[in-house]
DNA sequence: AGGAAAACCTGCGTGC
DNA sequence: TGCACGCAGGTTTTCC
């Protein structure tokens, strides 16, 4: 489910209210999400105060003196912060309890997502390691860009989801981001002009930038911290709108599956 | 060793 | 109505 501005959106929609507050542990009541949650989370964290919440790619990092949480909200996870405990509900898996009632629950029906404590610094964690720069930074620039691409003939498409070369980019927004380009999918990277890299990074700047703006995109169970939906689906030009008219041409867009997952696209806007 | 496929898990829509 | 099937916003692991 959540790509990176979806990630982003729920970082903003918690900071305010966990940064300087002091931890009074965790309630854990599924400990089978992607890997195991920490048996001692609890102990862990009570006691400890949030410094600063931040985003690495697709993860979440709360940072704390004696180390920092990752948190991953695999394909259907979500964050919310709620000033009084409400009932729990079916795939609430872990509460972080703040003083005075308020907490953080994390909902996660698939349990694609994880939980991880570290007390290494997080850039050097074996899951962070490898990723590419963020999308969003001075770092991730076209010549970057170009010298990966020169070494594939994968799929442009794969490739940018890819979080070894490009980082938060996944399936909605991979699509989007090629159609804003004007290029296929399908096309291999290694056959990119280096125009359409130009055109390529822009377009991945602008999509994340416009969907962070826009909230996120819900299609059907996202929901940001405060448990509202995004919007950016409303202006999505071609995912999940298979055989219907291309907003700019009319051409029927089109549907395939590119490494096992649905690639939209326009035949007349991109070649 | 790069790249494709399988694996993890639950819920929902579709068609028989 | 019930059931089998396919599909879903991700990423690691396994297998060529």
């Amino acid at each position: 489910m959540p790509e990176l501005p979806e990630v982003e959106t729920t970082r903003r929609g918690i900071a305010a209210h966990l940064e300087g507050q002091v931890l009074l542990g965790a309630v854990v009541r599924q400990p089978a999400l992607r890997w195991p949650v920490p048996a001692l989370l609890s102990t862990v964290l009570a006691g400890q105060v949030v410094l600063a919440v931040e985003r690495r790619a697709k993860y979440l990092l709360l940072r704390f003196a004696r180390g920092t949480l990752l948190m991953h909200l695999g394909m259907s996870g979500s964050l919310r912060f709620y000033d009084q405990a409400p009932p729990v509900r079916p795939h609430d898996h872990i509460d972080l309890l703040l003083a005075g009632g308020a907490i953080l629950r994390y909902h996660d029906p698939r349990r694609f997502g994880c939980i991880l404590w570290t007390d290494a610094p997080p850039e050097q964690h074996p899951l962070l390691r490898h990723l590419a720069p963020e999308p969003l930074s001075a770092e991730f620039t076209p010549n970057w860009l170009q010298k990966k691409l020169a070494s594939t003939q994968r799929p442009i498409k794969v490739v940018i989801m890819d979080q070894s070369w490009v980082v938060g980019v996944g399936n909605i927004y991979a699509s989007e981001s090629l159609f804003r380009a004007g290029i296929l999918p399908t096309r291999p990277a290694a056959s990119l002009a280096p125009e359409e890299i130009v055109r390529l990074h822009a377009a991945i700047q602008a999509t994340l930038t416009e969907a962070i703006a826009a909230g996120g995109t819900t299609l059907r169970d996202y929901v940001n911290s405060e448990g509202r939906e995004g919007f950016f689906q409303i202006q999505c030009f071609v995912y999940a709108r298979a055989g219907e008219p291309c907003r700019i041409c009319a051409t029927p867009i089109q549907l395939q599956k590119l490494a096992g997952r649905a690639t939209y696209w326009c035949n007349h806007c991109q070649s």
